[in-house]
RNA sequence: GGUCCCGUAGCUCAGUUGGAUAGAGCAACAGAUUUCUAAUCUGUCGGUCUUUGGUUCGAGUCCAAACGGGAUCACCA
């Protein structure tokens, strides 16, 4: 049993025997650094009903706990805070409990099911740094919510139809000239996004050419011929034109393996992917459907609308007056599509909060027709990612690169470490393997400490760094933990229960008191889709170790007892740091 | 203009759901290595929590308004 439920409940036995009061809700929070204690029981809010001034409970209240909680070593009061010491058997006691437990932090399975959706490419051009924002958060939350006992199924919907693609498509028939990701050496997805970006500087080309005849911008940007070919084929292409369905194909096949490729590399996999080219014809049934119900409307011009404005929200087309799907009609589709295939409980859209109003108009849409699984959908919006020089924009080509990114950072792990000269004995694979997951770690974990609802600024020369608040400084940390247990090993020590003699040092119960936090962040970091509070959490956990180390040794401590307890320490909190890491997508090296 | 999100140290961010004297990292400066990995540790410097009201024993946190930044309000996806 942890240490804080035991104490909540000889608190609600002492409100009970002293004063007669039932109070199934005790909030424990942390003592402040400035005083002596690690539990505090705040008095106040019971001032009022028990009508005793604040300091005379908690000094009733403290006294039981020494009495009677067999943990409570001693208290004091200030004002209205009663500040718990814990005894030091009790610590150890705990650390027994959760270092030798394998699953300790992980929550049983709750019987529920979610999907997560994330990642969700065009695939029209390269992923981005905001595509990163993407993935990290979408792989986060799904392990994430797997440790906290849902069964988790991650989905990605293929955006692989539309204008967008027809553009590249189009830049590519009358430039290409044949080119291939093995003529050119480019990777697939960049050589797509090549000609996306060339379609983009034509079509402006064009635009100003007929502004310039006296055309207006609008107009222009209806009338360019390269826009008029682009959307001719896309009309050939939804009639199933066999010239550019293949053309299509080819293209997608290239994208498609440059994806694969950055997808590894960042470590990020699918359960299920939907692709666009499929459903985007699904919904127009749950049009019919809502038109039956009442809950749409149509138009004199034969369009069908919802009316939200009893929700706060506008009327909304659902469908074109020409019968045609717009972007709510697909969404409306898909997610009955995904309820058929998994009946999930619940289901996360992990998408910029650009579409912040289209989430809250498709649930509110959901409810209204009355679907079983509205009440358990969920946008996670998150900012977006902002450059020094302003928004990334991939037409043009105003972006950092994922794979370019990647690899630089690489490279910067790559000098850092040969300066460092610690892996002199690596192999090139091995040592190619470390600048990986370094690289990884550092973007990561810059990319998710930060509260997924803000914006964040990337600054390329300054942002990502491998000191200070990092992934790779809480790597560093499980690097030396490891040192120490190799060397334990090699001693032949074996990790037991730590026995109950020592006399600890306080940073020592400080990271006991942190360690047995950890199952509860997990259920936080679950509820609230928040990677960051694992990220917070697990700099918190390094940052005690390393202060522990610069002022003990665990091998060397002469008294035995004391160093098996900091060998067994030393395990727990490099399991933990490895979970909770692992939770936010990033490894752990042996050595760096 | 309507709606939504954000505003905390020079910069990047925390702040455990309303608790004590608001915390980290970076940057700057000063220190620490005969000892388990110094990608570390210790210290100094740095604050009108955007502003003004309100709620109460108590507000960075909740409510209202204003100011500043962003998103959105397409028969684009």
């Amino acid at each position: 049993m942890q240490l804080e439920a035991i104490i909540q409940e000889h608190i609600q036995n002492a409100l009970k025997e002293i004063y007669n009061v039932e109070e199934n809700q005790i909030a424990l929070q942390p003592t402040k650094k400035d005083f002596e204690g690690f539990y505090t029981f705040v008095t106040f809010p019971y001032t009022k009903s028990l009508r005793k001034p604040p300091v005379e409970i908690g000094n009733a209240i403290g006294q039981y706990l020494l009495e009677k909680s067999g943990i409570v070593s001693s208290f004091n009061v200030v004002q209205g805070f009663l500040n718990l010491s814990i005894a030091d058997e009790a610590w150890v006691k705990a650390l027994n409990e959760l270092a030798l437990d394998a699953d300790f932090g992980f929550w049983p399975a709750n019987g529920k099911s979610v999907m997560v959706e994330f990642s969700s490419p065009n695939t029209n051009k390269p992923l981005h740094l905001g595509h990163l924002r993407n993935n990290f958060l979408g792989d986060s939350v799904s392990r994430i919510l797997k440790a906290s006992g849902y069964e988790v199924v991650k989905a990605c919907l293929v955006n692989d139809r539309g204008i967008h693609i027809c553009k590249s498509m189009l830049a590519y028939a009358k430039l290409g000239e044949g080119e291939t990701p093995q003529s050119s050496g480019i990777k697939g997805d960049h050589l797509i996004g090549k000609y996306y970006v060339l379609f983009d500087k034509e079509y402006k080309r064009q635009i100003e050419a007929l502004v310039a005849e006296g055309i207006s911008k609008e107009e222009a940007e209806k009338k360019a011929p390269w826009m008029i070919e682009a959307q001719e084929l896309l009309r050939k292409w939804e009639q199933g034109d066999s010239e550019t369905v293949a053309l299509w194909k080819q293209m997608n096949e290239w994208v498609y393996a440059g994806f694969n490729d950055t997808y590894q590399k960042i470590g990020v996999s699918f359960d299920k992917t939907y692709y666009e080219s499929n459903t985007y014809l699904l919904g127009k049934d749950v049009v019919e459907e809502g038109l039956e119900k009442g809950v749409f409307f149509r138009k004199d011009d034969n369009s069908v609308w919802i009316d939200l404005t009893a929700e706060g929200l506008d009327q909304k087309l659902v469908l074109r007056g020409d019968g045609t799907s717009v972007y709510m009609t697909q969404d409306l589709g898909t997610t009955d599509l995904k309820f058929q295939d998994f009946h999930n409980d619940k289901s996360i859209w992990v998408v910029g909060n650009e579409q912040d109003y289209h989430f809250q108009v498709l649930f509110a849409i959901l409810k209204r027709l009355g679907r079983t699984y509205a009440e358990g959908c969920h946008h996670l919006s998150y900012g977006m990612v902002d450059l020094p020089t302003g928004k990334m924009k991939s037409r043009e080509g105003t972006v950092v690169d994922a794979d370019d990114l990647i690899q630089e950072m690489a490279s910067t792990a790559e000098t850092r470490t040969r300066e460092l000269g610690k892996i002199e004995d690596f192999n090139s694979e091995e040592a190619q393997q470390l600048y990986h997951t370094l690289a990884l770690g550092a973007l990561k974990y810059f990319l998710l400490k930060v509260d997924p609802k803000k914006r964040m600024l990337f600054n390329p020369e300054e942002s990502v760094d491998f000191q200070g608040h990092t992934g790779p400084f809480i790597q560093y940390t499980y690097v030396r933990i490891r040192s120490v247990m190799r060397k334990a090993d090699q001693q032949n020590i074996e990790l037991v229960k730590a026995a109950s003699v020592v006399s600890l040092a306080k940073i020592e119960q400080e990271i006991i008191f942190h360690l047995a936090d950890f199952p509860s962040k997990v259920a936080d970091a679950a509820r609230d889709y928040s990677p960051a509070l694992i990220s917070q959490y697990v700099y918190e956990l390094a940052k005690l170790y390393n202060h522990l180390w610069a002022e003990v040794s665990v091998l060397n401590e002469p008294e035995e007892a004391l160093k098996y307890f900091r060998i067994l320490l030393s395990k727990a909190v490099g399991d933990t740091i490895k979970k909770s890491l692992d939770l936010m997508g990033i490894g752990v090296p042996e050595r760096m």
